[in-house]
DNA sequence: CACCTGACAGAAG
DNA sequence: TCTTCTGCCAGGT
């Protein structure tokens, strides 16, 4: 129930701002957890975009693929199944070359 | 309520 | 460029 932080819909209402602009980096371009952080409004809250992504249902419909850590390292377990999701599509993309464990974001970085 | 953990980031060595 | 440490925030135990 009703516990916790000012109101409950604030973070509801912060986690669907942090969807959309997810959602909002186009294909074979990447954006860090901090900078959705900060375009979602939420400065410093990077470690809350990794939560919400890593939470995300197996099936989603968004580009959580093009979500890396600072400096376009890849954040996922190496090996783990969602890195190699990741690492596949962003391949696809043309973002990430085979076998890199970082995007290069001087080239693919999202520019809002 | 204290303590731990993590799909983070930035500074320092 | 890599490793370690510190700061941060939300959740879980």
């Amino acid at each position: 129930m009703a516990r916790r932080s000012p109101h409950p819909s604030d973070a509801d209402a912060a986690r669907q701002r942090l969807l959309a602009t997810v959602d909002a980096v186009p294909p074979g371009r990447v954006a860090t957890y901090g900078q959705v952080a900060e375009e979602a409004g939420l400065p410093g809250r990077a470690r809350l975009v990794g939560r919400l992504l890593a939470g995300l249902p197996a099936g989603s419909a968004l580009p959580w693929h093009r979500v890396v850590a600072a400096g376009g390292r890849l954040a996922l377990p190496p090996g783990s199944p969602a890195d190699r999701e990741q690492r596949r599509r962003l391949r696809g993309e043309g973002s990430l070359l085979p076998g890199a464990r970082r995007v290069d974001l001087a080239r693919v970085g999202w520019r809002p």
